[in-house]
RNA sequence: GCCGGCGUAGCUCAGAGGUAGAGCACCCGAUUCGUAAUCGGGAGUGCAUGGGUUCGAAUCCCAUCGCCGGCUCCA
């Protein structure tokens, strides 16, 4: 029978046989053997064979080493390795699964105690021999009952598990050496083909990840092609961990969570104050201009308004418990959309008003398990950049469109270009009707579509009063934040009864969007941190000029100078300290500010200034005034914008 | 919440049963020095909190709180 392979021709192979045998014949014709091979999606490796009617009209694609996929089967064969190491040095150790995953891969492995330090490096010396061995890889397939008994032979109880929910009737094994696992595959041909590999960390999981489940030890790892993109990925785990906002937060004394004052809860210090507010100005400025109007709600509300809501059915396990005072019990509040419905319920309104847009920096609650608190990524008090918008059901799908281009908008301004959309279904806990959520879920996809945006769709993951589109955001490491979040409800402004009066002179429903551009300014702010690694751009640097002098004898034209600077209204600070311009410049790149105004003695004769830019750049005997021109520009949100494009 | 690790001056960290230390920051003094750390001096912590073991605990044990890495969950 013949096969396929996409740029290196036909092959004969007999049916039974694994693409293997093919090697030969396929090396006469290039030098550079693939890695593996993709067919729809599906990826075969080199120890699949076919059957006669799986022969018929088959083409592969090969994959080579350079291809991102081909990673896949370098790290899904280094798994293995892994687990056969483990089990080598620990024969009771029951395997879980071990996949590759974006990153590297991982194995979740019982033990009676728990892997430390010592055993890591251990069984990655061990990992390193078996490569070392360079043992060939066979995959066999055989009936689950086959199956069973061999892993029942082997004590894999987890195995055991896996095997009787597979669907087909037979299952594949992968095996080196002596060691054997359940695996669908794909795989290289052999260990040896594992050019650098390095284990990074053990942590507890749950088998299947619920936490009903016996608790495995997943051991981390990660593999490469070569040991230069090992070093390569070590050093981003490094710059990972320079740009840490939790760190950096504290060395540019941008905001505190304090133990005294409780997890999760957030302080702005000044600096880290100053850019919020900066944010929080042009957030409002921009949405002034686009048809919003500002409101103020409060941070507590009586309980009975939750229950209306919905939220103390379905959200109660994120809201702190209520408090009660003279018989009434307050709730603090984990959403601001029930207020919103009392602003537009102020007077009977007209299907000619539409669309009404509410915005509001509300600030909630919401009761995070303390496991999963992490910097300003996630809290427990958090103000999110929130807005209702009330329509009809003519003007959803322009609404939507305008929410997105409004999004896409903001994040742009922050040097954000790329994101994954994620469009996200009906859960298992819902208000309101099927039908209605399966319109709503139309209306998002449409507006998606009309933008010409790509996404994914992410089921029973909406919330429970409608489902919604979120953005993730890149940055520039490659790592994904959510931020954003667009919500159509039809549920909520059905409890609260809410009306407008149509055309026809009836009573109609209002449609209602809940939207979160930035998500909350506090994971906004801690992406941000990340994303400029605490370099923030001009406009919104907490110090944007620092002042420094060279000798006491300048200090007083150090003074006219910033007061020159303030009253443009930048943020200026001086260092007039008797210290070395050398190290005071030093200060000043630590904390990151955008220009350093150096003035010495030949400054003050010629009044002028000379300028050192945070990227060490050096501009010497610049006029005041010519500089001034120069950063008002650069003061401006879509400065970067125009730039870049 | 669960699993593992950690918790020493404002910050970064050393000390691992014999009574607490370094660098930076801070205060004082000298120096007035042109693009990433000038020199000298001084003050500051009783080792997250509570309990226990011991003649003696920052060091060992237990509990609580918090943080870190994961699991689960989310803006």
């Amino acid at each position: 029978m013949k096969i396929k392979i996409k740029g290196l021709g036909e092959f004969q192979l007999n049916p039974g046989l694994p693409l293997k045998t093919l090697i030969p014949e396929i090396k006469k014709i290039t030098s550079q053997l693939p890695i593996g091979f993709k067919h729809n999606h599906e990826y075969i490796d080199w120890h699949y064979s076919f059957n006669e009617k799986d022969l018929e009209n088959l083409e592969l694609e090969p994959i080579f080493s350079s291809n991102k996929e081909a990673l896949i089967f370098l790290r899904h064969t280094a798994s293995h390795v892994l687990a056969q190491a483990v089990k080598e040095l620990f024969p009771e150790a029951k395997l879980g699964i071990g996949p590759p995953t974006e990153e590297g891969f991982y194995y979740d492995i019982y033990y009676k105690k728990p892997f430390d330090e010592e055993d890591l490096k251990k069984i990655e010396e061990k990992v390193k021999e078996i490569i070392k061995k360079n043992l060939s890889l066979e995959r066999r397939e055989i009936s689950k009952e086959e199956a069973r008994r061999l892993f029942e032979r082997l004590k894999e109880d987890f195995k055991l598990e896996l095997i009787e929910e597979l669907p087909n009737s037979k299952v594949s094994i992968y095996s080196q050496e002596n060691f054997v696992d359940l695996c669908k595959g794909p795989h290289l041909l052999s260990t040896g083909e594992i050019k650098a590999v390095k284990l990074l960390s053990v942590a507890g999981a749950y088998w299947r990840g619920d936490e009903r489940n016996p608790m495995l030890w997943r051991i981390y790892g990660t593999a490469f092609f070569s040991k230069e993109e090992l070093k390569e990925y070590l050093e981003r785990l490094e710059e990972i961990k320079r740009r840490d906002h939790r760190k950096l937060g504290k060395e540019l004394e941008l905001f505190t969570i304090e133990e005294d004052i409780g997890p999760g809860l957030v302080i702005w210090l000044p600096k880290g104050a100053i850019i919020r507010n900066i944010i929080e100005n042009f957030w409002k400025e921009v949405h002034l201009k686009r048809g919003y109007q500002l409101v103020y709600t409060p941070h507590i509300a009586l309980k009975d308004l939750w229950k209306v809501s919905g939220h103390l059915d379905f959200y109660a396990e994120n809201m702190f418990p209520s408090m009660e005072l003279e018989n009434r019990a307050y709730q603090l509040k984990p959403m601001n959309c029930p207020f919103h419905i009392y602003v537009y319920n102020q007077k009977r309104r007209s299907y000619k008003e539409f669309p009404i847009r509410y915005c509001e920096l509300g600030t909630v609650y919401r009761f995070e398990r303390s496991g999963v608190l992490h910097g300003l990524l996630r809290v427990r008090g958090f103000t999110q950049d929130d807005a209702h918008i009330f329509c009809r059901e003519d003007q959803l799908e322009e609404e939507l469109i305008q929410v997105l281009d409004l999004v896409i908008y903001f994040l742009k301004i922050f040097g954000f270009s790329e994101y994954k959309i994620f469009l996200s279904t009906r859960p298992e806990k819902f208000v309101g009707s099927p039908e209605i959520w399966d319109k709503a879920e139309l209306a998002l996809k449409k507006a998606l579509e009309d933008k010409g945006l790509e996404y994914e769709i992410d089921p029973g993951e909406g919330v429970f009063y409608g489902p919604k589109i979120d953005l993730k955001i890149k940055d520039v490491l490659g790592r994904f934040w959510q931020c954003s979040t667009i919500q159509v409800d039809f549920n909520i402004p059905e409890r609260f009864d809410i009306v407008y009066i149509g055309e026809d002179n009836k009573f109609h429903r209002p449609i209602m969007i809940h939207r979160a551009l930035l998500g909350s300014l506090e994971r906004f702010l801690g992406v941000l941190i990340e994303n400029y690694a605490g370099a923030f751009p001009f406009w919104i640097a907490p110090v944007q000029i620092k002042i420094l002098t060279i000798t006491d004898r300048t200090i007083n034209y150090g003074e006219k100078v910033a007061e020159i600077f303030k009253k443009e209204g930048f943020r200026v600070e001086t260092d007039f300290r008797n210290e070395k311009l050398n190290y005071k410049i030093r200060i000043a790149q630590q904390e990151k500010v955008p220009y350093m105004i150096i003035l010495g003695d030949k400054e003050e004769q010629n009044q002028v200034i000379s300028v050192r830019t945070r990227r060490g750049k050096v501009i010497n005997d610049l006029k005041i005034e010519e500089f001034i021109n120069q950063i008002k520009t650069e003061n401006q949100p879509e400065y970067l914008l125009n730039e870049s494009s």
